[in-house]
RNA sequence: GCCCCCGUAGCUCAAUUGGAUAGAGCAACGGACUUCUAAUCCGUAGGUUCCAGGUUCGAGUCCUGGCGGGGGUACCA
């Protein structure tokens, strides 16, 4: 149950009187923004200028009439329309408000505001991919519990939903950590470390390698520039940035660090069996964390695939790339950069940059892996969307992914596994959710905050506010200590779910993890609040049937009425947009009446019996569906806190 | 240089995608716990929506030009 059916009644009550098509009307029709207005409005400027002459105000005032007459009444579902100036605004009748909500809540229980329209279509989600050569900072934390919240609203409306950790586990960076381990043997983490420290160690190792890298590049264009002033600040820089245990660094005469990087990476890529087994061992340390942190989150992958996986299809995707007719080499137009032999696509045109297809060495690049992937998952998936959670810094490769796919699907190029075509729109399926980052670190120069330190002081910070905390159950043991890991996690994945996901977030230890105000366990305290009451109501649980739902209109119980009401439609602009915020934001909404409810109104000793049962059904709905969008967010609910 | 995002209260964010008097939280101030959990609630104060034009019944939202911040821009991912 939605507002939708009494949307549907009002237009079609307008389209009775207008003569227009009552789907466009109810397109019109929105939710005042001051609630005090009515609970549906129709701005009448939209159906003005069909309907011709007659000014807005006019038309409102005599639809707001014959309108009344037709949902207004006994027996009937609206309780007033009124013409407000241009606006024509209807309230509906709280019993049947009330009725139809918790009716549907009780029929839909946990399945409650989805639904089974997006039956037969696949989501194929790309998100997390964590890198493996690096740590698992708190910047993977967004991709991660943004990607699993949109899997989880997706799957609420019925798609197959295909959960894809495409791991960061093949490129140059690799090298450039081979060559640290080859430089600083004795730092190398080896299999005795817990798991804890080897990927500390292995994180160590990461940013002194870089530090080498830039010191080497600085000191080379001093030896052009002698004397220069900004490079040699730099250099200071670096070197004061230098963690104190590390060895000191020394010029080597030799290969610089990144060609030798490019270097090692290409015999890997080329089967070398040395580098080979590194790479493996690296690959499986890490993987050992990640496992943990996901664990932890409450996060599964349908589907756990590296970059390393798709070496088989890179000269396919190359092939695919050159039928597209979009690439040439490098070298053949005199105004093109670097070195010669490269293959790629010209998108200027597009204002898309030059795409590269393949190195002049003759080693792959993150968009040819990219290309492999989508053809692999189009072929193995047939996804209806093809979506790629991963941040805004990459808006460009995605429009270049999105580009020479176009260009491939064409040509017709992409074949199934028994060789036909594969059907049309895979290209468009491609969709990049792109979000902001927190600002304020940096992997490379070591600033970056591990996400499980993260964690760990977001629950230190939780039992802390639990001490302060002046009633309530005082919890002990192993469920206290459930209770404290559930608030810490609930803090930090709200404050990354609550805003938009384009904005940057600023790193603000104090600001993620508040636990007062617009905050996750402001939700689990609502929560927690509503299950005290149902678990000290000691008579027979009633009967929908037994309560008079019309008795909930007190304005405090309606707000939490329309709340709940809407969270169907909360759920689908979520999946629409591909946006956990639009939960998060009505999850706000729903908790502050749930609070206000809770603290102006009794259930057990309710002023009257019967306005306690039906308090009491108001408060076992409200519930169910605060656990249900709490569980899309990865939030988890607790009965006492 | 070119391209893409962002700019709303002291701070962090909303605003039904062009609708009514721009709303929350934090911070500040004042109230509410012998009554189902005060990690809460109620109130006060806080705004030239970066600036200047334009589009129309109507602009925080759209278009143009500035300003400020962030990101990207050929062999990293």
């Amino acid at each position: 149950m939605s507002l939708a059916p009494f949307r549907d009644e009002v237009a079609a009550a307008v389209a009775e009187i207008t003569g227009l098509d009552a789907a466009v009307i109810a397109g019109h029709l929105e939710r005042p923004k001051n609630p005090d207005h009515g609970d549906i409005a129709l701005p009448c400027f939209r159906i003005a200028k069909t309907l011709e002459a007659k000014n807005p105000a006019k038309l409102g005032g005599e639809i707001a009439t014959k309108a009344g007459d037709a949902l207004c009444g006994d027996g009937k579902r609206f309780e007033a329309v009124k013409a407000a100036g241009p606006f024509v605004n209807f309230k509906i009748a709280t019993g049947a408000l009330a009725r139809a909500t918790l009716e549907g809540i009780d029929a839909g229980g946990e399945a409650y505001g989805g639904g089974d329209e997006g039956a037969g279509k696949t989501v194929v989600i790309d998100y997390s991919s964590p890198n493996i050569a690096k740590p698992f900072g708190v910047g993977h934390l967004r991709s991660t519990v943004i990607g699993a919240a949109v899997a989880r609203v997706h799957r609420h409306l019925g798609h197959e939903v295909v959960g894809v950790n495409h791991l960061g586990d093949w490129g140059t960076q690799f090298g450039t950590l081979a060559i640290g381990i080859e430089r600083y043997p004795d730092l190398r983490p080896s299999e005795d470390d817990p798991d804890d420290e080897a990927i500390r160690k292995l994180y160590g190792l990461y940013v002194l390698i870089n530090n080498d890298k830039r010191l080497e590049d600085s000191y080379r264009k001093l030896d052009e520039n002698p004397g220069h002033e900004a490079i040699q600040r730099d250099i200071e820089c670096d070197l004061a940035s230098r963690p104190d245990d590390a060895p000191p660094f020394e010029r080597s005469s030799g290969t610089p660090i990144d060609v030798a990087a490019r270097e090692w990476f290409r015999r890997l890529e080329a089967g070398d069996a040395a580098a080979r087994a590194e790479w493996q061992e690296l690959r499986q340390l890490s993987l050992r964390e990640f496992d943990r942190i996901y664990q932890r989150l409450g996060v599964e992958f349908e589907s756990t695939r590296g970059e390393s996986d798709y070496n088989d299809l890179l000269s396919e995707a190359v092939s695919l790339a050159e039928a597209s007719g979009l690439t040439r080499l490098s070298g053949s137009d005199p105004k093109d950069e670097g070195e010669a032999g490269a293959l790629i696509a010209d998108l200027r045109d597009d204002k898309l940059a030059i795409a590269l297809l393949r190195k002049a060495d003759g080693a792959s690049l993150y968009l040819t892996r990219d290309i492999a992937g989508v053809a692999y998952r189009t072929r193995t998936y047939a996804p209806w969307r093809n979506l790629y959670v991963v941040g805004k810094p990459q808006e460009l490769h995605f429009k270049q992914l999105k580009r020479v796919c176009q260009g491939i699907e064409a040509v017709g190029a992409l074949k199934s596994e028994s060789g036909d075509s594969v059907p049309g729109g895979w290209s468009d399926a491609i969709v990049h959710v792109s979000f902001g980052h927190y600002s304020g670190m940096s992997t490379r120069r070591g600033t970056l905050v591990f996400l499980e330190d993260l964690l760990d002081e977001a629950v230190t910070r939780a039992r802390a506010a639990s001490e302060e905390s002046k009633k309530g159950p005082r919890l002990e043991g192993a469920e206290l200590d459930a209770a404290l890991e559930a608030i810490g996690l609930g803090a930090v994945i709200f404050n990354d779910l609550r805003q938009s996901r384009v904005k940057d977030i600023p790193f603000d230890w104090d600001r993620m993890l508040s636990f007062d105000g617009d905050s996750g366990p402001y939700l689990q305290f609502g929560y927690a609040r509503l299950s005290g009451i149902l678990a000290k109501w000691s008579e027979a649980e009633p009967k929908l049937g037994d309560i008079d739902p019309s008795l909930l209109a007190e304005p405090r119980t309606r707000t939490l009425l329309v709340a709940l009401a809407r969270f169907p439609d909360a759920v689908r602009e979520a999946a629409r947009s591909y946006e956990p915020s639009i939960i998060s934001q009505y999850l706000l909404d729903l908790s502050a009446a749930v609070h206000a409810f809770v603290h102006e109104h009794q259930v057990i000793r309710a002023e009257t019996p019967e306005l306690g049962r039906a308090r009491y059904a108001l408060v076992a709905a409200t519930r169910t569906v605060l656990r249900t969008g709490m569980g899309l967010l990865g939030i988890e609910a607790l009965d006492r806190m």
